[in-house]
DNA sequence: CCCAAATATGTAGTGATATAACCTATACGA
DNA sequence: TCGTATAGGTTATATCACTACATATTTGGG
């Protein structure tokens, strides 16, 4: 067991934190929160790039680099894989999008403010639907975890498969 | 860098173990472990699955499918590489090895016993070495968490991405 | 403003990982 | 021992990701 007080008590749930990015009002603020970021830190939002973000935020669920490549290409020429994954290593390193490498899929980070902190992804293994956590507790163990075994942390994002509750009954 | 066990496996860290199994006397031990588990179960290891286990025992760091197809096929014909993920697929469905999808990688499970319960992986991202641990704080974390949104728990493997003790200082 | 350097994108091809489809061989129980 | 289930062989292909290099665009210094 884990006590962490001061971070936990100001949350409920322990902390963790869920987020609805797909629906439009929240994708707008989000494209929004990550352009305000992206200026600060001197990083070009292309239109690509912006294109790429807008179309993971819209999809509830992670999407494959090639997913990707058919809804961007939808209308008019078809992007080549490549520059989908250029678009994507660009919002990974600025945190703006996650990958998913038990689905080899990208999503779109839920909280930008958050940064690379710590997060963890819960993983419907029926649905594939994916839900971007941050918590506290989940981090701290991790940490000192990391630390036991001598180990120098790297911020990156934990992979938790499970079964969400609408499929729970299923198969 | 190679851990040795016996430096590691007493620190004051909430329980988390670690093993080593490439060590020839530990991976006969898992071999013979892994026998006795599959005929109480009445899964067949066959020489196939065997020797792959063997060759993943004997490595200290997570082997692709197309290494293991390279090593496995130096004496003899080559192996189709849907045979080895074929012996993967039922390695890992027994428990006897896991997936480290953040990798692409395949290693044997270093206990056996623990069987399909959470377990964690520290992956070192300069050197690729993982070590396997079951750390019950992060357990019972995982598990709360999974609660907390609705999720039943699958017990699978968590990659936790950091650098390990060896690599601090490189690069 | 113009040019040079840095950054971003286009284009073609390939490497790396994983599985499909179909058939044959072997093991196991009735 | 015969039939069924499981394992493995063979060939081809799907899927995911990147290399190498050319071209275009942006940006900052003169």
């Amino acid at each position: 067991m884990v006590h962490t007080p001061s971070l936990q008590h100001r949350l409920p749930n322990e902390g963790a934190h869920i987020h609805a990015p797909w629906r439009s009002e929240t994708a707008k603020q989000a494209i929004a929160q990550s352009e305000a970021l992206c200026r600060a830190k001197g990083a070009r939002l292309t239109p690509i790039r912006r294109r790429v973000l807008e179309v993971l935020l819209a999809s509830p669920k992670p999407l494959g680099a090639y997913d990707l490549v058919d809804r961007l290409g939808s209308q008019g020429r078809r992007m080549a894989p490549i520059t989908v994954y250029r678009a994507l290593d660009f919002l990974i390193e600025h945190g703006l999008a996650h990958r998913l490498a038990s689905r080899n899929a990208y999503l779109a980070s839920s909280d930008v403010s958050t940064g690379r902190q710590t997060t963890a992804f819960l993983i419907c293994e029926s649905c594939g639907e994916a839900t971007e956590i941050t918590s506290p507790a989940v981090a701290d163990t991790v940490l000192k975890v990391l630390k036991e075994q001598g180990y120098q942390p790297r911020a990156r994002a934990l992979e938790i498969t499970g079964r969400c509750a609408g499929c729970q009954d299923i198969h």
